[in-house]
DNA sequence: CGGATGACGACAC
DNA sequence: GGTGTCGCCATCC
């Protein structure tokens, strides 16, 4: 595994400010190299260390695992929930 | 080396 | 708008 990736990734994502969200894919294209897939396996490894509740899904779905824990998060930190717990990605995104 | 799998994405129905 | 299928890239079996 390629640590610089991850690093890479994991930066991005510390990056996000709160109330601001980021997509898998666009993770992806700002790295470069890899894919959404990619993305979501350093998540999976080491998005411990940082906010991974702030990197949705291109639909605005949040991380479903750890338990929709990622919703409550998200509300605590005053991002636009829409119905069942989406987010805006097109409007909250950072761009 | 071939096939299955996954914190994904886009498109068709 | 929900569901299904296919494509993607790296890993695992």
């Amino acid at each position: 595994m390629d640590d610089d990736y991850v690093e890479a990734v994991l930066a991005l994502v510390e990056d996000v400010p709160a109330g601001r969200v980021t997509t898998y894919g666009a993770l992806a294209r700002a790295v470069g190299t890899g894919g959404p897939r990619q993305v979501g396996r350093v998540m999976a490894l080491h998005g411990d260390a940082v906010p991974w509740w702030r990197v949705v899904h291109a639909d605005g779905r949040p991380a479903t695992c750890h338990g929709g824990t990622a919703v409550d998060r998200l509300r605590e930190e005053g991002v636009p929930l829409m119905a069942r717990g989406r987010v805006d990605v097109r409007a909250t995104e950072v761009s």
